[in-house]
DNA sequence: GTTTATAACGTAATAACATTACATATACCC
DNA sequence: GGGTATATGTAATGTTATTACGTTATAAAC
């Protein structure tokens, strides 16, 4: 084995993932759990751990403003100690991005500022393109 | 009147907003129902209420990755779309400030991805700097 | 191969956060 | 007064997340 390769999920960690990443948008912990009963599950906690483990991992990410949770899809990401995302509150999409220039100025501030910085949410919500296109204002 | 001010706040929206505003730092919805209980808060409902009003108002910031809300003490805040806030993970402290410049960067993504920005989520976690002085790693 | 330590898992109960639904009140305009 | 819009009161419920406790799987140490 070379590096960070996560190849050794247990069970439920696997199976948390592979709802998540055939699912088109984000999900909730309950949604997730719905998923799940057919392979057993039965507690939310069985979601929430396997959860932690797969955010530790890097493999999956919380979002904040939604309560909610998506398989990460950034190429590199797990290099990266944050990530970026912009929700369309019309139809749900969520895409990721790496804010690399933004982080930069955000470690600024924290550096003049003593903050000894061990994560960054950065959530932009609006209107994806195709609704914007589709619902003209 | 001139502009924007707000002194035309509901007695609800006052009792909540006095409550935010003397706080040391971010407060839940139930613990500022708790807190006003004793002027007769019986319900939720009634502080989730003023909270949206404030915050529509731009005179309080929901920070997403606590469930909690702050009155805005950032000077000029009504006229940012944005505010960017620092939370300390050990005290609880949270500090507010104008990522002026990351924000225009995100713009920048926001508009070669044709995405209509509404609001802008930046949370940053981590150790102040008192904390980090007393806590050395 | 048994002991020991650690991480993962199962289950139930409960806590914490937020909304829906419906009825009533208040203020402002005509 | 009648009509409209906003604010309020209250109860019930829905949604998200954690605590507590006990068991099982895994792997290293002896």
């Amino acid at each position: 084995m070379t590096s960070g390769t996560h190849t050794d999920l247990t069970k439920n960690q696997s199976l948390v993932f592979t709802s998540l990443s055939e699912a088109s948008g984000p999900l909730t912990a309950y949604a997730i759990l719905d998923q799940l009963r057919e392979h057993g599950f039965r507690a939310p906690l069985q979601v929430y751990r396997a959860l932690e483990k797969l955010v530790e991992f890097g493999m999956v990410h919380r979002l904040e403003s939604l309560n909610a949770f998506v398989a990460c899809r950034h190429k590199g990401c797990a290099d990266h100690k944050t990530a970026a995302f912009a929700i369309c509150e019309n139809c749900g999409d969520v895409s990721e991005f790496s804010p690399d220039e933004a982080m930069a100025l955000l470690s600024d501030w924290t550096r003049e500022n003593g903050f000894q910085l061990s994560r960054t949410t950065i959530e932009l919500r609006g209107q994806c393109q195709d609704c914007a296109d589709s619902n003209p204002h």
